[in-house]
DNA sequence: GTCAGTTTGTGCGATATATGAACAAAAGTC
DNA sequence: GACTTTTGTTCATATATCGCACAAACTGAC
């Protein structure tokens, strides 16, 4: 690619819009240029230029999205068959083991969230397609952080100390690395109370009729209810015979 | 706003994001320019330049989009206070009622979903976040029709006939503008399959505290265990009650 | 009310981007 | 295999954007 086959208003635009997943709601035009490290004239014409095609209000002040960038999400998940795929089968699954399946893929270094089948909800957090959760510590991406190439997965690790979410996550690198080659050799990972305490996880990953993994899929349960240990007796047979019955049906992506 | 202040580029940018949402997830060159209409060598530019920023991947001949593309709408549903403060109303609601509740807004023509609690599904398509249908027949959109002008929901509804997506669909603007009339006066909207056929399903406007209708709340049950008729005495006081409580938390959108 | 400290709006030269035609390369047709 | 048709790429030039510097408007303190 040619330096001049890049658009760089499309890539401040960008910059912009993801700003305010980051703060407040409700951001000014210095705030915009402020965390996006744009300058403010042009913070102010990719606001200005969002509120016309109607992906922003303006009150004179304040910029807000609308929920026309919505529409930029849906592209991708009507756009993108695996989460079409795999609803039908995390529904089933999720009824008969009696608790919440999901199905992600890795984007950096968290893992986001494609479908999901949800019982009771067990977590503080909401979660849905489309939500994010650090890769480290979730049972999805210890999944697919091993099925990468290690200094790969070492990189989006980075240097550590990784954020402590409780008393449980695991913020040594070297230590996650250790995990990931146990999770390699087993086929699957189980995480206990690392992201939010009294809540245990078991996935697996998916993988497409060549054997790339191209995403996971996990059961989530009350630590009160099925204990780490017993997780894998529980859930990993029905987690198994879901990813074999997918894998003839996934390309990639 | 001087025509200066607008950045083409981000705007083309983004008619190409959207055009993934309504085709194939994969798309030439020349498939994104008839799409959008943009000449063949913008629309190339636009692609390597999503492709560049992570957005887009790029075989040499096809282009799809990321994950990545959800950071934005993520932005929006993390920078929102409005899913955040009805999700837990939300899951008592469905979990009291043991059917779905859903809240949504307007935009354009279309609802879409921005907090859901599911019972297990009844619906044929998967309703998430993000999720669009026509305003026009789903009783969230009569709901937040009826709470425009008139000339305003007419403009929005169209000439028609509107798309009938079951033998039930009212398909000629001026029933569906007196059922906005009658929607008005009652404070309540219900749709008897108009969507799907087995579905039926009742909405109340959410006011903030000043009285503007900021979004829609609604229940949806199967028309097999619950008549059309009697989804009002059945489920309009648990919808009205919540309705109530969140006004005094609402401020706009 | 005044004043410093911020934030926002604007004009301008330098620079980057869009455009459409022309060319090159595939893909489809017979 | 020679044809047409479609697609991808390049280039020169007209145009739009960038970011700086300055001016204006707003804030909050006293």
């Amino acid at each position: 690619m040619r330096d001049t086959d890049f658009i760089g208003g499309l890539a401040k635009g960008l910059r912009v819009i993801e700003a305010f997943g980051e703060a407040e709601p409700r951001l000014s035009i210095s705030d915009v240029a402020k965390l996006t490290g744009l300058d403010r004239a042009t913070a102010r014409r990719c606001l200005l230029t969002l509120a016309e095609l109607g992906y922003a209000d303006y009150d004179g002040k304040f910029f807000t999205l609308t929920p026309r960038i919505l529409r930029l999400g849906h592209a991708y998940l009507s756009a993108t068959p695996l989460p079409h795929i795999v609803q039908p089968f995390l529904d089933q699954l999720s009824e008969a083991v009696g608790q919440s399946a999901s199905v992600s893929v890795l984007d950096g270094a968290e893992i986001v969230y494609v479908a999901r089948a949800s019982q009771r909800r067990v977590m503080s957090i909401n979660l849905m397609p489309g939500s994010r959760l650090p890769a480290a510590c979730a049972s999805m991406g210890r999944v697919l952080l091993a099925a990468l190439p290690e200094p790969e997965a070492r990189a989006l690790i980075g240097p550590g100390p990784l954020r402590a979410y409780t008393p449980q996550t695991k913020t040594d690198p070297e230590e996650v690395m250790a995990e990931l080659a146990e999770v390699r050799g087993q086929g699957y990972a189980v995480i206990d109370q690392e992201l939010e305490l009294g809540l245990c996880s078991i996935a697996v990953p998916l993988a497409d009729a060549r054997g790339r993994v191209v995403a996971a899929l996990n059961i989530g349960a009350p630590a009160a209810q099925v204990a780490a240990a017993g997780m894998a007796d529980r859930y990993l047979p029905a987690l198994q015979a879901v990813a074999r019955q997918l894998r003839p049906l996934l390309r990639q992506g």
